[in-house]
DNA sequence: AGTAAGCGTTAGTTGATACTTACGTAAGCG
DNA sequence: CGCTTACGTAAGTATCAACTAACGCTTACT
């Protein structure tokens, strides 16, 4: 989990899922929204993405097409919903199991 | 709101949102929850949480009370709500943006 | 077979970041 | 006033993360 928020502490990350949240695209198309780095570095973004499980990747001919992993997504939204509401019980445990 | 989100990157950050989320404690009991690491480390964490403006300081007497900025955490949960239902309708505004 | 397009990967560099150690400072207490 | 507690901060270090440049591997196309 702390992977997934690791991920997504990087802007350009959180821009590369937003452009294949809803439709997949090719790693080129990708790479050409953003002008001011290279292609390598989109490349290795999506590696961290792909690692992370945020996003997954189909092969097509010499393209490689990218979409949102939405189970994955799904995964990490539950943790930050029980976050903002249920730390209240996770500090009880802790101190539970911290005062032992 | 990037800061916001590196800020959330860091599992030991996110460990100290969720101890002082319902009640406010000082620097030296936050610091004692995280044995393997220095006081003086945690105090950093606590600079980056203030200046990210997640986490408000009290002074009483010598003591440092934090607590969790509210306010600033809604920010940040009403922008990932946006981020995970908006991404279809920001994706287009970016393809017209982008086509011109 | 030869060439080009489409991508990932490796090596190397630079800048950020998490940390420790050492120090400084303000507030309480004797 | 000295001493202690409770803290932030500065300096230095080591690790990590984002990037560029160069290379290599497929897949198509002729």
């Amino acid at each position: 989990m702390d992977t997934l928020l690791k991920t997504l502490g990087e802007p350009k990350r959180c821009e590369i899922i937003r452009l294949v949240w809803s439709e997949e695209k090719a790693a080129t198309e990708i790479a050409a929204h953003f002008p001011t780095v290279t292609r390598s570095a989109i490349s290795q973004h999506l590696g961290v993405l792909r690692r992370s499980g945020l996003v997954s990747e189909r092969r097509d001919g010499t393209r490689r097409m990218y979409s949102v992993n939405h189970r994955e997504v799904a995964r990490l939204r539950a943790f930050l919903d029980s976050f903002w509401t249920d730390s209240l019980e996770k500090l009880r445990d802790l101190a539970e199991s911290n005062e032992q």
